[in-house]
RNA sequence: GGCUCACUAGCUCAACUGGCAGAGCAAUUGACUCUUAAUCAAUGGGUUCAGGGUUCGAGUCCCUGGUGAGUCACCA
């Protein structure tokens, strides 16, 4: 490890301590509260009986200043901050003169005393004894903070985007919004559990190694099974195997967990990302819709405690009904297309050219009309809306729609012009379930990398019978995006895929 | 992968049309018994992302490469 010269000086600091038998590292500590439990102990003993609060502290030092026989410091845990006031009177020369020589910003110390107010008013610890409990010869990156009105205002913090996700122990460390963040990350995925959970779904856990993947259209990664001298792929969905599910009789189940798509990476793209999907037997997709807005403004609910959010400069209400528009209607208002007088590819390019539309050349009629979704409907979904009614074709594990065999019981939430969910009522005829791998496989003949490999056991299964069901999919990074403001996805993982360097 | 922009001290940022590489905080030394970006005095700190080129002289201009951000393509 090649060491700054302010690393070395610190260093030097810890081999002083060493040196004259101070544990740099000690093992244990034994703290009596955190620091927002010492803080409420003493303002509820100043409101009553002012009997003396006596605590034992821990926490990493976030700010020092000297003033000859006085000392100031706060630490911070997990739970906020608390300033820790030495007096020579109290801790005695030689302690405070330790504090002076091997205590700097950063280090972890505990801190025993008595809570008092200083002059200014602040809930302080007066420390009696104190020691280290962690050097850090690294320093944080964040220069200082000053608290305004109780609020920590940062001075020079750590800013550059690379540095924050490549070392985000230091972005967690001195920026307390990014933990909070990931405390909000936490609560969507506990409310999603529990949201499904009240209504009687078995969480599962499915194969992330697969031998066949599928369930999406989208490039695998590729591993390899040493012993069993096997080729698998990461999953790129769980779908094949939730259903599975469903035929042997779980009528209700779920899974979040991680997919894996080997694909670009962007602000909304990580090549490992968090995904749940549900299942539910004896519903349709209009059903789930319905589950759908109420599910996502529970969440919204618990984790935020509101159902307002503001995500991209839009701020909107997520409180149920949700806007429903059918896909047909919804191109045509804005790009005047009707879809259903365009059946094949051939009329649609040719309707998309009179109107001076950009075509790709070669695109299967869904992906044109998925193309004119995402560039021309997408972005108007502000209010949180419901696209349904989808084409077959980009949608072969779904269930054609009674009278129409172009159309498929499928829908898509948007919110803030982001896709976020994706949800049909499950195709389960597994003849036609057949006929339509074989499809996907011929349309992608020359792109084969995406299409649907054929997997047989699971034709295997849904020839055993699968009741009427309802799926779900929602990618819950997007989620947390929007509900936590960030328009990056980078923001919202703590450790986002960058590529690697040479140093490291 | 294409295009555009960025990369300077530990952090945040300056440095004019090419002309001695700087500031604040952090650090070091000292003063200071209620501070809170403490204050005051002094001091140290640079492979200007890497490599090459142009030039009397390059942080600055040119080329190649690296990484990131935005955007397009692909996808969710």
């Amino acid at each position: 490890m090649e060491l700054s010269d302010l690393e070395k000086i610190r260093l030097a600091k810890l081999q002083r301590m060493e040196a004259e038998g101070i544990p740099p590292f000690p093992t244990r500590a034994h703290l009596t509260h955190t620091t927002r439990q010492a803080i409420e102990a003493f303002e509820a003993a100043e409101a009553g009986s002012n009997t003396p609060v006596e605590a034992t502290l821990g926490g990493r030092i976030r700010s020092l200043r000297h003033m000859g026989k006085l000392s100031f410091a706060h630490i911070e845990d997990s739970t906020g901050r608390v300033q820790l006031f030495f007096r020579i009177n109290e801790v005695g020369e030689e302690l405070l003169a330790r504090l002076r020589e091997d205590f700097d910003l950063g280090d972890f110390v505990e801190a025993s005393g008595v809570m008092l107010r200083t002059r200014t008013g602040e809930v302080s610890l007066q420390v009696h004894s104190f020691r280290m409990l962690a050097k850090a010869i690294t320093p944080l990156p964040a220069a200082k903070d000053e608290v305004v009105n109780g609020e920590v205002v940062r001075h020079a913090a750590l800013t550059d985007p690379e540095t924050r996700y490549r070392q985000r122990y230091a972005d967690l460390a001195v920026n307390p919004e990014v933990r909070e963040i990931f405390r909000t990350r936490a609560a969507v995925i506990a409310a999603l559990r529990q949201f499904l959970d009240e209504r009687g779904f078995l969480e599962v856990e499915t194969p992330i190694l697969q031998p066949i993947y599928g369930g999406a259209a989208a490039r695998p990664f590729v591993t390899y099974h040493n012993q069993l001298k096997q080729q698998l792929y990461l999953r790129i969905s769980f779908e094949l195997y939730l259903k599975r599910l469903l035929v042997g009789g779980l009528d209700r189940v779920y899974e979040i967990g991680r997919d894996f798509r080997n694909e670009g990476i962007s602000f909304k793209h990580n090549p490992e990302f968090t995904q749940l999907e549900f299942y539910m037997a004896y519903a349709d997709y209009l059903q789930i819709m319905e589950m759908t807005e109420q599910m996502i403004s529970f969440v919204a609910e618990k984790a935020l405690g509101g159902r307002t959010i503001t995500f991209r400069g839009n701020t909107v209400d997520l409180t149920p009904p949700w806007k429903r528009v059918e896909l047909r209607q919804g191109l045509m208002d804005v790009t005047g297309i009707d879809i259903n007088a365009h059946p094949d590819a051939a009329s649609l390019e040719t309707a998309m050219r009179e109107r001076g539309l950009p075509v790709k050349p070669d695109q299967p009629r869904g992906k044109l009309i998925d193309g004119l979704l995402g560039d021309y409907l997408e972005p108007t979904l502000i209010e949180p809306t419901f696209l349904y009614n989808y084409p077959r074709d980009i949608s072969p594990l779904a269930k054609s729609m009674p009278g129409d065999p172009t159309t498929v019981e499928r829908f898509e939430g948007f919110i803030c012009g982001m896709e976020l969910c994706n949800a049909f009522t499950e195709l389960n005829d597994p003849i036609d379930q057949e006929a339509r791998f074989l499809e996907m496989g011929r349309a992608y003949e020359d792109a084969d990398e995406e299409r649907h490999p054929m997997d047989e056991d699971y034709l295997r299964a849904m020839a055993m019978g699968m009741p009427p069901t309802g799926g779900f999919g929602i990618g819950v990074d997007r989620l947390v995006m929007l509900l936590t403001g960030r328009p990056s996805i980078r923001e919202i993982i703590l450790f986002p895929h960058l590529r690697g360097r040479e140093d490291e």
